[in-house]
DNA sequence: CATATAAAGTCACAAAATGTCACATCACTC
DNA sequence: GAGTGATGTGACATTTTGTGACTTTATATG
């Protein structure tokens, strides 16, 4: 009988918590076809290590019931915001911009809030109740049908709407960055659109900040010619460092 | 068997209060499919943790008796949650229901909150973010331009994206009522789409408080065939009262 | 304003799920 | 074959949840 190598289960926990937040024994058990007892070991460790916080039933990331809007935006926060200071210094008064979904570019949204004279397309609820509630801030709402984990638009109605705007910047993010230095996404729908996301921009940018470096989602995003920059809290090492090193954009650091 | 984690429970209610301002005891445990009971122990953790405030029904966030923004703003709060309620008994599950953008419409959604097997369609941010929270809810967001003070997409972009889709139940609210009975709107702009609203549905409502009769603003909604009441929360007296009489559809009191 | 009534809250106890610990088992190494 | 480490098993403790009787609160009604 093949086991599965213990080393297996506990980067499936890291990930499933980055994830989802939160994992639950019963459910890790049946996953890996082991006793739940060994599950508990696993998370014993991994909690001894300070990587997940134990909780009655499961193990939860970071510090249980942290009043936070989400996980997502929870992880490496300062990361994040960093990376959206950066990126609001790239807009300047009077553009138009496009906004994608996501925690990173929830913070560029909320560093914009200051301006004036500013259009700003964004398919994220938070991002659009955010800035209309700015003055001097014009708001598009891309609709469609809302994804609960994003709380955005995607869908057809979504893709439609993106081809009737072109705007001065894009501001795109991604589920990850393979070790070919490709964008990747957790779906096709997502990719897609974050593809024309990209087109839509006279220059694009992404935003990822290092928890995505090597991370592996299913789907490749297609790369577009407007890619302007990859901005990040840091320099990503290894292989993603090359890759990214012989395509034509620059990586900025926040 | 394995039971959901408790803590995504506490997380769930600590995200609902933060953008939602209030959570029910009665949804609460419809959703996570637990008794009431459980709810309420974990309202009181949060309670002696000082994270929310108890009210009867439920609890709130931070100081109690304070409503969210948005019905904080609101006049005439208990009269439109009267609406609210009224309008939510009509909705079946499994429905497919479109949902306009106002204080009223608001407290149908969060009256709605607590359904399964629902499609919600509306061009308001904060209903979508309230439902899009919801398991068991499917929301679209109709985009277009935000208008700020509705907080809620109207223009071009809305009134196509409309057309796509039909639906079983259309809840609609309006500026005014005028004299003659009829709605009016504060602009041509937000009148075209109302009626576009009422047109979408096998049959609509209209959503109005006593706040809003023998008010008069510029535009008038057209009206349609599809008009299948007017839900209220006191009968309306005087000239609107007989106009209404002689229209085809009744007056809902909630 | 008092009363009726439905909804919500409280409490105590039982039931179910989870956690802990000691020990048995198995595969693998030396 | 003894040693080692990971895993499974079962008894028991602990925590969480459900249930029902009863009390309290909100709301409508006369």
């Amino acid at each position: 009988m093949n086991r599965p190598l213990a080393i297996d289960r506990l980067n499936h926990i890291l990930h499933a918590l980055e994830e989802g937040g939160s994992v639950s024994v019963g459910a890790l058990a049946d996953r890996f076809a082991v006793s739940k007892e060994t599950i508990r070991r696993d998370l014993k460790l991994l909690s001894d290590q300070g990587r997940v916080s134990l909780v009655h039933g499961g193990a939860t990331a970071g510090i249980p019931a942290e009043p936070s809007l989400s996980r997502r935006e929870a992880n490496n926060a300062t990361g994040k915001a960093a990376i959206g200071r950066k990126a609001a210094s790239l807009v300047r008064d009077g553009m138009v911009v496009l906004i994608d979904s996501g925690s990173t570019t929830l913070f560029l949204a909320e560093a914009l809030a200051s301006r004036e004279h500013l259009t700003v397309i964004t398919n994220s609820l938070p991002i659009a109740l955010t800035l209309c509630r700015t003055q001097g801030v014009k708001t598009i709402m891309l609709g469609g049908e809302i994804h609960a984990n994003d709380e955005a638009a995607f869908g057809v109605d979504t893709l439609q709407l993106l081809t009737h705007y072109h705007v001065d910047l894009a501001f795109v993010g991604a589920g990850g960055i393979s070790e070919d230095g490709d964008f990747t996404d957790y779906s096709r729908l997502a990719a897609e659109q974050r593809h024309l996301m990209l087109e839509a921009g006279r220059k694009a940018f992404m935003l990822a900040d290092h928890t995505k470096f090597d991370r592996k989602t299913p789907v490749i995003i297609p790369p577009s010619p407007r890619m302007a920059g990859l901005i990040v809290d840091h320099l990503p090492e290894g292989l993603a460092a090359t890759a990214a090193a012989q395509r034509r954009w620059p990586i900025i650091l926040a």
